[in-house]
DNA sequence: TTGGTTCCCTAGATTGTCAAGGGGAGGGAA
DNA sequence: TTCCCTCCCCTTGACAATCTAGGGAACCAA
């Protein structure tokens, strides 16, 4: 009945937060729940159950393109580089989150 | 497949605002859902169908308690308010609030 | 008496996330 | 060699929160 636990996340920003790692270069599914886990200090984790899903998703919605390459520990990895498409939904998102979360914290400032 | 509209909340965020505004005293729904717009300088808006669900969930939760009273316009209405544990959970949910958000801006700045 | 506003509520669909799995392949240790 | 750990991919099923789209009653002004 109450939460039982704290998210590890906050619904909706996951897009988001793939988006904007990407800008840094391609990079593999694994490479970008790291990148976020360290950027954040260690407050959002994102799992491989969600990772995976939000990628396929941005690939089918074009903000984001795949291939298949090896990784730095000469593993196979799927590397996702992002499109312009991508590139025009991290502003839209962007300015969403701002708006948003500023107007939860007016609300909570009152 | 792609967003068709802006969402008009923030996922998670439902109950904090709600049991915020009834730190101002107790209130019925409708009055909730409009305090919360005013105080979101018209960005935040509550669906009726979020919301009565929502003041469901927390008044199951013990979160805040409710009554039948007469409104200011002469309407039957349901008073909400806010229980000790309700003022307990608005300090914990601000705070996973506060965690998230900053951890958010935090990716989104590098 | 008609229509707008205020106030309550619900059913169904959708979406995003999580928990919990499975699997393959590289590399180091024993 | 064998074993195990890490890296890296993925899927399935359940769940929680929200939205859409309704319905309904009562007050009030025109």
């Amino acid at each position: 009945m109450a939460k039982s636990s704290t998210p590890a996340l906050l619904q909706g920003t996951l897009d988001l937060l793939i988006l904007h790692a990407l800008r840094r270069g391609a990079m593999h599914g694994y490479a970008i729940a790291q990148t976020i886990h360290v950027l954040s200090t260690d407050v959002l984790r994102v799992e491989e159950g969600s990772l995976y899903p939000a990628l396929y998703r941005l690939e089918l919605d074009g903000a984001i393109s795949a291939e298949w390459g090896l990784s730095e520990n000469n593993r196979k990895a799927k590397y996702y580089s992002i499109t312009k498409r991508g590139v025009k939904l991290i502003a839209e998102q962007q300015e969403t989150w701002s708006r948003l979360s500023e107007a939860v914290n007016r609300v909570l400032a009152s």
